[in-house]
DNA sequence: CTTTTGACTGAGT
DNA sequence: AACTCAGCCAAAA
């Protein structure tokens, strides 16, 4: 675990329920635009991922507890069009989409509409 | 040590 | 809409 990978946690830590935030808002948060693709590889090894709220959502696999205040809500990074990630890791974008839509995010064909959901970042 | 790949992005074709 | 290129950092080969 990297300081820059540690930075990213804490970053997503703060997303809100109910809105989303894309990899280049967070890498932009860091400093630079281009590590969107380190807060995705980031994101693929989230180590206190939303297990509870993907189980719900249809998550089959690993359904360990983990301390609350330590979940990273990964669900919640979207890419920059809005949609989910390709890969991830809890199931797939049909798990995602359904995690989000339990919080209250409208998914449209794996697609969220940033401008009502996508999460400022300044408060 | 070097190269490739990856939950990315924006611009160009 | 699909593909390519360059750019950043980290992990794997």
């Amino acid at each position: 675990m990297t300081d820059l990978e540690l930075k990213i946690y804490e970053i997503v830590k703060r997303i809100p329920e109910g809105k989303v935030c894309t990899y280049g808002q967070i890498a932009c948060a860091l400093g630079n635009k281009n590590l969107s693709r380190v807060v995705g590889n980031a994101m693929h090894k989230n180590p206190y991922p939303f297990v509870a709220l993907a189980a719900k959502a249809g998550y089959k696999g690993d359904c360990t507890c983990y301390d609350i205040t330590d979940l990273v809500p990964c669900h919640r990074v979207v890419d920059s069009k809005g949609h989910m990630g390709k890969n991830f890791g809890l199931g797939g974008i049909f798990v995602q989409a359904k995690m989000l839509e339990i919080e209250g995010v409208v998914v449209c064909d794996y697609k969220v509409d940033l401008g009502k959901y996508l999460w400022s970042m300044k408060g």
